[in-house]
DNA sequence: CTGTTAGCGCTTTCAA
DNA sequence: TTGAAAGCGCTAACAG
C-alpha cells in the first residue's frame, strides 16, 4: 500500500497522488476524487518513515530519563511522561522515552539521538550545575527545553521552572504561624540545580522570618529520608519542624518519625516538595508544596512544537505552586499559637 | 554529517565507508581504518531515519495508552511504561508511548502505527471483550503482546496476565482464615476482560470457601471506590470485608470506611490488586495482591524485539502474584477466630 | 492542472 | 576488495 499502487491502478503519476491525498488545490476535483476513493478502497497509509526522511523532521519529542541505576526514581518523571503524553495525544507526533546514562557515554547518546533524527525537540529534567548536556544542545542549536534552570549558564536557553522562592517562603510563613522557630532542610547532595536551589530559597525564607535552620543533606529516596530525619530526632536541640525537596525523602522522613514514637505534627511537622497523589492518602495526610508538573510539561511540549516551525527566542515560564495544607504540619507541642509571635518582617 | 561526506573526503565510494562502518570483513584493513578515523574526526552519527526506511524497520516499540478522557488514569500504565523502558535502555531501540481514543477513530488510530511503519511492536494493555484491536493485529499478523487475556478469542496471540484464579483464591483465603463469612467485590461493569476474570475468581474462590458474596460494579476511580464502599456501609446486612479489583477503587473504599466513622481492619477489612506504592503509606498500609507489572512489561518487551527477527509461536506468560498482608485486613470485630471456622475443601 | 526529475541518507544486490 | 546502480516511499522543484 504505497502510493505507487494508487497511482498505477489510476493511470495517473504518483506526484498527483501525492498531491491530492495531501489537499492541495492545484490538483482537479475529479482527479482529487478518484484519488481519495482508491486510497480509501486500499486503505492506503502513508510510510511514516518515509516522509519523515523526505521531511526532514521527525515528528517526535523525546523525554530524555536520566539512566543508571536511577531511571524513573520519582514519580515525578511519571507525571511527565504524562503531561507530554496528553498534549500529543491527536497530533501526528509520537512521544518518545529515551534513556541516558549518566557518565562518559552520555554525550554520544546525545549526540545519537539529536543528529540521528529521531525527535524534533527534547525535553530535558533534572538539570545538573555546569551541565554539558545544556552546553551540547546549545551549541548545535537544537530545540530542547530544561526542568529547572541553571541561572548562571551563559547562554540562555528554554526552560520552565516553579517560582521556588515563592513557594519556599509560603512553606516557612506557614510554619512560623504555627510557632515553629527552628525549621530543617532534608535536602540531597546530589549535582541537581533544584536542590540548590531549595536550598537557597530555605535560607533566604528562614533568614527573614527569624527562623534558625539546619540543611541535611542525603539521596532522593525514601530511605534516605528515613536517615535523614532519624539523625535529626536524635538532636538534643532538634528543630520542630522539616520541608523536605521531595516527596521520596518526605516519605521515608514521616515514616521514621512515626517509627520513633512521636507524632507528625506537635512533635515534628512535615512539609514536602510534592507532585505524588501519595502523599494525599499518607498517615497523616502530609502538607504538601504542590508542583503543577503536568502543566509545565504539557507548556514545554507546546513550545517545542512551535520551534519546529520556526526559532522562537528561548522560552522561560515560571510556575506558581500550591501550599496544601493537610496534617503534617501543626503547632509545636508546648508551644504558644501564631499570635503572641513576634513575625520579624 | 554524511557517509557522502566521508566518502568524499576519502575519496573512495559511499558503499565502502557504509561498509566499513558496518564492520562488514569484506573491506581491507586499511580503507576501514581511514573512514573509522575520520568518521570519527567529522563526529558522524548515522540518520536513524535513512537507517530505518532502507532497513524497512522502525527500531521502536509502542506502547498504546487508550486515550480520550481516561488515559493515564492508573498508575498501572507508569509502572509498564518503567518497566518496557528500562528493558529498552541500553538498545538502539526506541519506547514509544502513543495514545489511541476508543471509538470509531481507533481502528485507523492503529492502522497508521502499524502501517505507517512507526514501530516493530505493540504493547497492548487493557483488553476488552470481543476486542476489535486484537482482530486487526492477528489479522495483518503484526507483532504485539497483550496485557490480560481474552481466553474465548478465536486465534491464538501472545499476552502476559497474572493468575488471577491463585491471587484471588489467596486472599479470600487469608480473610476466611480472619473469620469473615461474607466478602464484597468492588469492580467496574467498564467492558474490560481483566474486570470480569476478576469477578469470575472471586466467585470460585467463595464457593469454595463456602463464603457468601456481593459484587458491585463502578468505575476506575477513587470516587467510584467511595461510592461503592458507601453503599456497601449502608447495607444492614453488610460484608465485613472487601476487595477491590484495582487500586483506585481501594483508596476510595478505604476512605469511605473512615469517613463513615468506622475503623478500616476491625470493621471492614480491605484488600486491593495494586501495583501501587501508595497503598503501603496509607493508613492504614493496605493488604495488597502485588502484581509484578515492571517484569511483565520487560518480558512482553524481549518477546517484541525477539519477534523483529524471527516468527516465534504467541508466547503466553502467567504471573504469579504476592499477597502482602499489612493492616487493612483483621478479624471482623466480634467474631471468632480462625481456629475454630468450619473451612471448607 | 499534471508529469518528470531529483533526492532525503542509507543499505544491498550485482559487477568488476 | 571496491564501486556503480537501484531503491526503501515519499515530497518538492521545475517544467509543460
Amino acid at each position: 500500500m504505497s502510493l505507487r499502487q494508487i497511482a498505477q491502478s489510476l493511470g495517473v503519476s504518483i506526484t498527483t497522488v501525492s498531491r491530492a491525498l495531501a489537499g492541495y488545490s492545484d490538483v482537479s476535483a475529479a482527479t482529487r476524487e478518484r484519488v481519495v476513493a482508491e486510497a480509501h478502497r486500499i486503505k492506503y497509509v502513508p510510510n511514516e518513515v518515509a516522509r519523515r526522511l523526505q521531511r526532514g523532521r521527525a515528528d517526535g519529542i523525546g523525554f530524555i530519563v536520566p539512566g543508571g541505576a536511577r531511571g524513573f526514581d520519582d514519580r515525578y518523571f511519571l507525571n511527565m511522561v504524562e503531561g507530554a503524553w496528553w498534549r500529543l495525544s491527536g497530533t501526528e507526533v509520537d512521544l518518545l522515552v529515551l534513556s541516558s546514562d549518566q557518565g562518559p557515554t552520555e554525550a554520544l547518546t546525545y549526540r545519537r539521538i539529536v543528529e540521528g533524527g529521531r525527535v524534533d525537540g527534547l525535553l530535558v529534567p533534572r538539570i545538573r550545575e555546569n551541565d554539558s548536556r545544556i552546553d551540547y544542545l546549545c551549541e548545535v542549536g537544537f530545540p530542547f527545553i530544561a526542568f529547572g534552570a541553571e541561572p548562571s549558564h551563559p547562554k540562555a536557553y528554554a526552560y520552565v521552572d516553579i517560582d521556588t522562592e515563592a513557594a519556599t517562603a509560603e512553606a516557612m510563613r506557614h510554619l512560623a504561624e504555627l510557632g515553629h522557630r527552628s525549621v530543617a532542610l532534608l535536602s540531597s547532595d546530589e549535582p541537581m540545580v533544584f536542590a540548590r536551589s531549595r536550598e537557597a530559597a530555605f535560607l533566604k525564607a528562614a533568614a527573614g522570618l527569624g527562623i534558625s535552620t539546619t540543611i541535611l543533606c542525603g539521596k532522593l529516596a525514601e530511605a534516605s529520608g528515613f536517615a535523614m530525619m532519624s539523625e535529626l530526632l536524635a538532636r538534643p536541640d532538634r528543630p520542630t519542624a522539616a520541608i523536605s525537596i521531595t516527596d521520596r525523602i518526605g516519605i521515608g522522613a514521616v515514616r521514621a518519625v512515626r517509627e520513633h514514637g512521636l507524632t507528625v505534627g506537635p512533635d515534628m511537622s512535615v512539609i514536602t516538595f510534592g507532585d505524588n497523589p501519595v502523599v494525599a492518602f499518607m498517615h497523616p495526610p502530609m502538607t504538601a508544596i504542590s508542583i503543577p508538573v503536568q502543566a509545565m510539561t504539557a507548556h514545554a511540549v507546546d513550545y517545542l512544537l512551535a520551534r519546529r516551525d520556526r526559532a522562537d527566542a528561548p522560552l522561560t515560564r515560571i510556575w506558581k505552586t500550591e501550599l496544601i495544607v493537610r496534617e503534617s504540619t501543626a503547632a509545636p507541642r508546648g508551644r504558644s499559637l501564631a499570635s503572641d509571635l513576634p513575625l520579624a518582617v
